[in-house]
DNA sequence: ACATAAAGAAACAGATTTGTTTACCTTATT
DNA sequence: AATAAGGTAAACAAATCTGTTTCTTTATGT
């Protein structure tokens, strides 16, 4: 049971595909062929695709959100500092070598059913960065810190989009300089 | 030949199932089935199946602008008022009943190829919507219209994605608020 | 060293994909 | 009415997709 699983494996390079190229795109063949497993093992893992997906979704919503809120306290002191080092996170993550936009929100534009898991865990994993930024804007004191999470989510979710689509590398900045008028606002 | 061409039927039936369930999950034999036009007949408009979601994101970016600049000028009068009344247009296509996100951020989440023409077109279709928020602050003298251009569009993508995922129905209004905030300081 | 469990390789099945081709039908125009 | 264009329907081809199965090899624990 000891070193990477293959499961685990499996996990990682199935996050990278479906980042990349997108979900439907990404066939079991070409995954497992990356990954050096065998369709046995995998269908042992996983009783389907989808729920490869998921398990590579539910890793993601995870590690990321674990990475990012990590990065976020490294850089900010202060709640205050921290609400905006979100961007300076973001503006790594979108000019680093293999940004290819949120795989959640790509998600959710190959899979748009309503009752879907994939729908579901998409859904999730905004809400439960809105709740870190919420809870952000309440140690910052902010009277309206549910208001003020909305607004830097959004602008979170724009940034995130003008990178991957327009690829403007200004993308988190333009998006910084709005939050802290938020922020200021919010604190006033 | 029959009055609506078959070519434009199949685009229009392009767009409405590339919107809904996705370009890869969109099968030629179903959009057939749904436009009730033969094989042959789109295999003589369009070469392939590409051509075809690269004719449909032509069509969709016209109508689409279109049709948004309209909304736009119908509600607000000067060219202030313009500037933020591009929220309310997105809030009611977003409250809409066949609201799926943007036809072109799906796209690139499925076809991330850094040379692909559908790349190309959905950067392209950004830049156009871009030139347009950039003239109506020109037109409301805004001394640095190109940076309130920018943020006015990061807050249109952010309310784009957030309406999609998060399904939050307030969406438009928050980067209205925002928006606000955008012109005000870019007019002060 | 041996027994057992796990993984690989590859064939296979069945459905579905894009795209081509064949044969027939409908309809406008001359 | 004949012709020609443009349409449908359906069979077909070849590739690819997900998922199953079989047989063999490789590790691991005792």
């Amino acid at each position: 049971m000891p070193r990477p699983s293959r499961r685990d494996h499996l996990i990682e390079t199935a996050i990278t595909l479906f980042c990349e190229h997108g979900y439907h795109a990404t066939g079991i063949d070409r995954l497992l062929a990356t990954a050096g497993v065998s369709k046995k093992t995998m269908y042992q893992h996983f009783r389907s695709k989808e729920e490869l997906i998921y398990a590579a979704l539910q890793q993601y919503d995870s590690v990321f959100r674990n990475n990012f809120m990590k990065a976020v306290e490294d850089i900010g002191k202060t709640p205050e500092e921290k609400l905006l080092a979100i961007f300076d996170v973001a503006e790594t993550w979108f000019n680093g070598n293999k940004f290819f936009g949120c795989m959640f929100i790509n998600a959710i534009g190959e899979y748009s059913e309503q009752e879907s898991p994939i729908r579901d865990i998409s859904k999730q994993f905004k809400k439960l960065m809105w709740g870190y930024v919420n809870g952000l804007a309440k140690d910052a004191c902010v009277k309206n810190h549910k208001a003020l999470a909305d607004e830097l989510c959004l602008l979170l979710e724009g940034s995130i989009v003008t990178a991957q689509v327009s690829q403007n590398p200004q993308a988190a900045f333009i998006a910084k300089k709005m939050a802290q008028r938020a922020v200021q606002e919010a604190l006033a």
